[in-house]
DNA sequence: ACCTGAACACCGTTCAAGT
DNA sequence: ACCTGAACACCGTTCAAGT
């Protein structure tokens, strides 16, 4: 019920305003609380009044992505040590995702956010794989990324289902998995390694 | 439009029949298609009529994921090179969930379906391992999991984004991360091999 | 047991106003 | 430009019948 506002009032929307909200209702009562409905009761508007501001409900979905990204401790490019920079990023990553569980499925779905956050961080992680001397940088990139949300995905205290696994294992796993994932990248790297360009 | 039939008779619904005409939905008009009634659409009667015969929606979904899940080329947990026949195993997981697309965010979110086929494909996984030397069987399974339907979600032709990427450069980091998790896996049971038993 | 009819409590989105 | 009112075309699920 927009209660005080007569017609032609403005609420002072504003994106990032509605984006909040939405990550707020996320946050209080799960994904599946977020409608364009509740999301414009808790912004006193009628639901119509937020089309002004986004294109749709996926767009809402992909600013609070970025959002929740923007909480990944990021490693600095030029840290001494690329791996252990790189293996704290997704190790971050990996924790902030399971902070946000029912986020994690439409990071999937959306491959991740396109937002300004995803980026910097895409940046990021370009650059150490650079320095590692990764043969493919977008393949390894990927690869990475995957195993973070995909492992985040896995990461349930889940229920009902019977291979489902407290959360400290399933840290373990995802450890485990990047370890060897950045073994291999490294050791991809190493066989290239006939006189081509590094960073010293 | 239920059409033809009068109160009590009975359309002769199945469960079975029930999934599959949901997969048959998502096959010709995409996951975004399938809902209780356009399911009890094809089937000609009414949407509540399903209640009898299945939980919910999401079991419909489950019943599909394993559907799906069948179409995976078996490998024989007595193959003579183990490691070889979990990569095929992997390989035609990846090609089955590329192939079903827009199932895949289900797939994670609901953690890779508890039916037959799911098991069956886990037990084989499982042997394999073993045979391998795993030091964590259950680890290395779900890392190579996540690793599968993980790589699948990211597989898309994407529309609008620019980390789009082309199926067969996809195809090539599936490739890549699952040889670098392997090559892990293998490393690791080498390492513990003091003594502890094997297959052979 | 297995179905229909009717309803409940929702959705995302659009379109025509009003200021 | 920014909002409200009202509507369109849907959802999943439940409950009380009927045979």
């Amino acid at each position: 019920m927009p209660a005080s506002r007569g017609r032609g009032q403005s609420a002072g929307l504003t994106r990032a305003q509605i984006i909040e909200a939405a990550g707020d209702i996320v946050a209080d009562a799960g994904a599946g609380a977020l409608s364009m409905r509740t999301l414009a009761t808790r912004l006193d508007v009628t639901p119509n009044a937020l089309y002004a501001h986004v294109d749709s409900k996926d767009d809402v979905i992909d600013g609070v992505l970025d959002n929740v990204l923007g909480e990944v401790r990021r490693a600095s490019p030029q840290a001494a040590d690329p791996i252990a920079a790189l293996e704290r990023i997704m190790t971050s990553t990996y924790a902030v995702l399971v902070g946000h569980r029912d986020l994690v499925p439409s990071f999937l779905s959306r491959q991740g956010s396109r937002g300004p956050n995803a980026l910097a961080l895409g940046d990021i992680m370009n650059h150490l794989l650079g320095r590692i001397g990764a043969e493919d940088v977008d393949a390894a990139r990927r690869v990475l990324v995957v195993h973070a949300i995909g492992s985040a995905a896995f990461a349930t205290t889940g229920s009902e289902g019977r291979l489902a696994v407290s959360e400290r294992v399933a840290r373990q796993h995802f450890d485990l998995g990047l370890r060897w994932l950045l073994a291999g990248i490294v050791e991809t790297a190493a066989k290239n390694e006939t006189g081509g360009v590094t960073d010293r």
